[in-house]
DNA sequence: CAGAGCAAATTGTCTAGGACAATATGCCTT
DNA sequence: AAGGCATATTGTCCTAGACAATTTGCTCTG
């Protein structure tokens, strides 16, 4: 009925791992029949439990078929060859993308990295702070709070950071970001686009979705904010109720890019064609291929671009 | 592979079914065999194809279900019985709670519910804002936010409110209070009680949690939010890591009574004596018995006195 | 009459292996 | 190289049975 949460998590349960991992309890069955791994032990009830070190391999191999490799190929090979794999990968992309550790040049983020190690709460917020109002928004956002992003969702990845370590970081980002909104002067009643801002109901991340508004309101769209986890009927009403131009969902890594793809699609069917869909986050899904009348951002940076062009295609008319 | 999303979804697919009521799939499975509810056709594959009068009558249910209502009296029962049941109740609950529709004497909150309504998004922001500055941060909260959350969380009860209204609601009141908590002095390094402000994993309402940090931090409290859902062992580690004074635990009325009261006894038994506990929130667990070592706060004025109490029994060594 | 204790009913989630459509891969031909 | 086609891979759906966790309803007791 539940899952046995012990002190020691020293097994999850099918649903732990689904939790824990993003892969589907039918998935992770049938990956035991056919490729003989994961092969948890059972528990008093005859149950499946799985161990830390399935989890944390599960997790590799997850990250390693987002990047393209298949099942068949990694699941069943030891975890030394994955690794192998994900260092070879990672440099690959790194140099591809030009994703290198880049940053803002004026901030340093290590230092902000080891405030995060070490606690020094107050001192994080003090210079998030600092740097938002040094760099402004967009600039804070881009060049800061996104290659930090990937700077703690990679030391979580490899163990070195607690979960509340990790929670303090985002619930810090988050003040600064909706504390310096705040600041970006109202929009007019006739600005455009009209953009209503949410997630699926599967992706509870919200701060993808906080990064995206702030780059709209600095561009000056109208946004229409829902949180997180909107269902996908509530999108339309609400798309509708608003009179929105732009639907924008925010789809994190976390998400499974199959629930994506027929989310997007399912939600293109319902609205009406006016109503563009901007698709943004690292979700793999946006990545993979086009999907027909579904604008993806796989880039901060692609917020602006796409605003510009919304306005360049919809010219005000009464004005 | 993937669910086939036809451009009139006059059909649904079982996993479409579980992203739009969130029901899970097994769940829908042994709901059919049991309750012979509902019960989808079969498309040309096999698969169940729900239709679309299925899918709202299973939203109507699983909103009963969220109210305490039990599978095995509304499952089965025809669509009008539900809907009698769905207004029933919540009149019932009304006079049972003694919830009066309190408020403050010089903010109109009928207003503002029908500026929700009728999703006058910017108008809200708006008074809401007003509302702050003419009130300050503690009276906004006690006087507007929590007489509005009852307002809108019966009007949901009574389906008298989409998904989508509500959530607009909840975003707006966290801009505001957080916009407001950002012109609170921040407290010196030596002010005390330090808090720790978070919720259990189960728990993802963070309202309640925003709240009442902005009481504590009008109160002079150091607050450190890990914002909502962080593992038992982690609120200990972090408890640890910041040296806090206090735990404080958000716990609403979703939330399984029994699960809140083995939670708080088993943090109890993991944190150092001298490390209070305060546990609030509309949760009946909290208002059942009293559990060693925990202070429950059943209402928001109880913040305010828990913390001129701590000090009064706290006194500062060195000033 | 409130509360404690216990049996019975309820309910969500797990189990097993089989099936198959959608996609990706490999090979052959031009 | 580029296009077409057979084959392999892979995620999700299917059935039906089982059972632990919880809730409900009853009875006994102070």
């Amino acid at each position: 009925m539940n899952t046995r949460a012990p002190l020691e998590p020293l097994t999850f349960s099918i649903a732990g791992v689904e939790r824990d991992t993003g892969l589907a309890k039918d998935t992770l069955r049938v990956w035991e029949r056919r490729y003989g791994f994961p092969q948890p032990g059972r528990d008093a009830f005859g149950e499946r439990a799985y161990g830390l070190q399935d989890v944390e391999k599960l997790r590799v191999i997850k990250r390693l078929l987002d990047q393209g490799h298949r099942p068949g190929r990694t699941v069943g090979l030891p975890i030394e060859e994955l690794q192998r794999l994900s260092q070879g990968l990672s440099g690959e992309r790194m140099r591809a993308t030009g994703l290198t550790q880049a940053g803002s040049d004026e901030i340093d983020l290590g230092e902000i990295v080891q405030m995060i190690k070490e606690h020094r709460a107050e001192d994080l917020r003090r210079a998030l702070a600092q740097a938002a109002i040094t760099l402004g928004l967009t600039r804070f956002v881009t060049e800061v709070v996104a290659p930090l992003n990937v700077r703690v969702g990679e030391a979580w990845m490899r163990g070195a950071l607690e979960v509340f370590e990790e929670h303090l970081y985002t619930e810090s980002v988050t003040t600064i970001i909706r504390n310096t909104i705040g600041n970006v002067p109202e929009q007019g009643e006739h600005s455009t686009p009209k953009v209503l801002l949410t997630t699926f109901p599967q992706e509870a991340h919200a701060l993808g979705l906080l990064m995206a508004q702030s780059l709209m309101a600095v561009e000056g769209c109208r946004c229409v904010s829902l949180g997180t986890q909107t269902p996908m009927r509530d999108i339309v009403l609400a798309a509708q109720a608003h009179q929105v131009d732009v639907v924008a969902l925010s789809c994190s890594v976390n998400m499974n890019p199959n629930h994506v793809i027929d989310g997007l699609q399912e939600l293109r069917a319902m609205l009406p064609t006016p109503v563009q869909i901007w698709a943004g986050g690292s979700s793999t899904a946006l990545r993979r291929r086009e999907l027909p009348g579904v604008l993806a951002l796989t880039q901060l940076d692609d917020i602006a671009l796409a605003v510009r062009q919304w306005r360049a295609d919809h010219p005000s008319p009464t004005r």
